[in-house]
DNA sequence: ATATACTTGACTATTTTAGTCAAGTATAGA
DNA sequence: TCTATACTTGACTAAAATAGTCAAGTATAT
């Protein structure tokens, strides 16, 4: 999981989409333009995004995008997951599993940055789009 | 809250110290050895803990490092924020805070990044030196 | 037809990371 | 006092990651 201003672009993008997915597609230029995200760097994440099934593209005119599930059923653990698909952590790479069993100062921190990986895996799984839009009442579903 | 190996680092270089910490002071060149860090880079973490008062120096022969507290004292956001001093998270730089409601997806994320933010200190707020230790029956404190 | 919109891949300036290098200063012990 | 050991400080840098840009398409609705 690393948390950039491309996962957090993503983010900003679906939450946008969801907020405005009613009935029509939304194209990318309406959400760079609304949300201030380059139309270029907007197509690479949502090609990203689009292999990960979480939107649905719809070509031609008044084409864009849509949401490929519910927002409830779209974890931000997903949405990060989808752009920025190496899970890397700084964590210690010469010990292999077996001998590293927590009793030097190095297994030691790599236990805790384990731990914190845990915890920032568990709170990205436990929130979905529809979490994000919901804390925002005037916004429209 | 910066998460680089620099702060990995730091955590393993104190851990290692609190448990050699009993009598004598620690050579940087001893932690150097045992945990396969840069001396070079080691001088440039101390010099960091040390002014944060983390650690104490020692010069001259058989000198080297001490805690300059008791381990449990010595929380593990403490040490990374001292050698990696500016707290900096991916965020909407733009808006200034009194426009930034939770009414956007700009800010909606902001919001998310904020609470990830501060789970994250959470985390390590409560874990200090000590914690790191005793979770290792096998060493000597 | 053709404008609109998506697709794909290559490319790159800037910044950050993870150190290295050099030239010291201070102190303990012989 | 001598000098080996150890800490101090600041400048420098190769490599990788980040955050995009650029170019040249292809597909489809109207």
């Amino acid at each position: 999981m690393k948390l950039t201003s491309k996962g957090r672009y993503a983010v900003m993008a679906l939450a946008d989409l969801a907020k405005f997915n009613s009935t029509n597609p939304v194209s990318l230029r309406d959400i760079s333009l609304r949300q201030g995200i380059s139309l270029d760097f907007l197509e690479q994440i949502f090609l990203q995004l689009k292999k990960h099934e979480i939107v649905i593209s719809i070509r031609g005119t008044n084409g864009g995008y849509i949401l490929n599930k519910e927002p409830v059923d779209i974890k931000i653990a997903n949405i990060l997951n989808a752009v920025d698909e190496e899970v890397k952590t700084v964590q210690c790479k010469k010990e292999s599993k077996k001998s590293c069993n927590g009793k030097t100062a190095k297994c030691i921190t790599h236990n805790l940055w384990d731990e914190l990986q845990n915890h920032i895996n568990d709170f990205f799984e436990n929130k979905n789009l529809r979490d994000l839009i919901v804390n925002n009442p005037e916004s429209r579903i």
